[in-house]
DNA sequence: GATGAATGAGGTTTCATTCAT
DNA sequence: AATGAATGAAACCTCATTCAT
């Protein structure tokens, strides 16, 4: 395994036990069992790692959603991709805390939507087959339902204990608010 | 002004500026023009002013909801509401910006659900009067609601350079969006 | 006593203890009986603390220059002067070769000729009392007395062990040529 | 070009550029196109260099004085000295200022006079066919014209800004003082 | 209550040195 | 002989925290 991803992968682990303030690059060296020096053979401060991490999560995703086949009614369509969202929100919360938090610090918020954007681009191809007119654009129709589903995910994962119980109800009520957005204007 | 007013103040100003891993206690007493020593009388640490700083903005929100008289049909009562969440978030982006970074460092995650609680409660009002049946449950629906408007405002202004010239076109089909979340379950 | 000449004091002792390269600003510290942080209030890095040092230096022998009572012969009166410079840089051979080494490694070399300015002024007070017309300009001839004096005096206590057995033949020498080299000229 | 010579170069280069405490072997071996290992196939420190580069200076200064047919009047013939003094001087001096920094700083202070021993030599010889008689011993007056020499050189052209413009006149002050010297015990 | 000079623990960062290639 | 990626000891330097004023 290549010693940059080594050090990726020690420092969602790391990260996520101990926060990113408290974290040491000593304790990413020793987590990814390489020298202190060498880690800055790779990035130049803790904080720089930030970006590869996203880019992980995002590519998880997108490996999610080309894997779906998307079939039956539209509704069950978004169950489909509300699910890819809610699996991966909910398996690694800690992680996508982490970019939020990780991302806002460094200079890097800018990149945050470039690397959404084969996500975006995704769905873009989904709407359009699914969608015939277009009293919305279908650019900014894509981006409403990430963040919708993605706010919704983080809602229910991340933020607020109560609402991990109402999980099923609340993917429920996404996908029928969804429906609604996307039909009406079909 | 109040001394702990000046610190809040103070921290917005020295946290966007230099981000807050690089910003010292040092850095916000210089900024707020008051003793290192006295920054301890008011707050334990530098994260801890960040609840602070979250309540201010949700005030702001909740204040500019609270000031709406609305009026006329669904959808001009819906600009109006994204309105509000556009002004606020566009007026103190970097703020936002910093909200997220510095909650989810602290322990403070939790919170920021209820922290909002005073805006979902509005909206909760707000669905009670325009709605009627409900396919959807009213909490969720806020939540939705408020999900989405802030997840479309934080992309028009927070993330994207290209959205920003969008503004006008992203609001609308946002108005066109929620409308039909809201009304096909009325 | 003022904690920036602890620093000073203490790091001509450290320094030509161990010298430049192997003192570490702990050792300066813990020298001067302050924390390691203290060094830094005053100093930014352990070479910034030689232009102060090389003040010191100057200072002593502008100091011993001006408590001299010129009486007697020029022969008399340039033994004198010899013997305040051969003392001085006697006593404090390693903060001389310390000096050099440091000054040069800064960026403070301009600053050399800056410091020795009142030496330089002493010595032209000197001379205009002593010689009467100038072939030689008495800043040149100034300069001129001050730099084989003092490469003399480095010759014989810094450089070659040897030397140091003919001290007295090599003061003699150089008041003898110094004095040719003045009444050539008057 | 040896591999040797080329570090040698290098580090001329670099030290003079970085000074010697920033240079990193890491830096002296980019300069010269090797691998930080092949460093240490040549010498053991960085600080092992410097007896190396003062040789190549006192070498300078040999070979100008031995291509030196010295013919005319004795002042004729000390400018001629001087000159090649001057040159290498103004033509090296990072170079020399680089060598009194790190030879201070190594064990190799007692070497700096051996190296000069050829230099003293030649003054010996060119001081026995110009003087006759000696009140002052050759061997001192040989060190007192290259110390002075020297000393001025630095003056005018390492140390102050001013003086290079006054080249020349401190250059046939040099002249008139030294052969006051010098003829004065003739 | 307010201050800020002083502190020193401990994280950051460097870089001489090694050694497998 | 030559290399340069990897190392980790050890220096640097910061900065939260204290406390005498």
């Amino acid at each position: 395994m290549e010693k940059r991803d080594l050090i990726i992968e020690a420092s969602i682990q790391v990260f996520t036990e101990k926060g990113i303030e408290k974290t040491k690059i000593s304790d990413i060296a020793k987590a990814a069992s390489i020298g202190q020096g060498t880690f800055y053979l790779y990035f130049p401060s803790k904080l720089a790692v930030m970006p590869a991490i996203a880019e992980v999560m995002v590519a998880k995703i997108e490996a999610g959603l080309k894997t779906l086949q998307l079939q039956g009614s539209l509704s069950q369509q978004l169950t489909q991709i509300i699910d890819v969202f809610f699996e991966i929100t909910k398996q690694n919360k800690e992680t996508f805390t982490l970019i939020y938090a990780g991302l806002t610090q460094t200079q890097h918020v800018q990149e945050w939507e470039n690397m959404y954007e084969p996500i975006y681009s995704w769905f873009h191809h989904f709407l359009e087959r699914v969608i015939e007119t277009k009293t919305i654009k279908i650019e900014h129709l894509s981006k409403m339902l990430v963040g919708l589903i993605e706010s919704t995910a983080e809602q229910v994962y991340l933020y607020d204990k109560e609402e991990r119980e109402n999980e099923l109800e609340r993917k429920r009520s996404l996908v029928l608010f969804l429906e609604a957005g996307i039909t009406k204007h079909s």
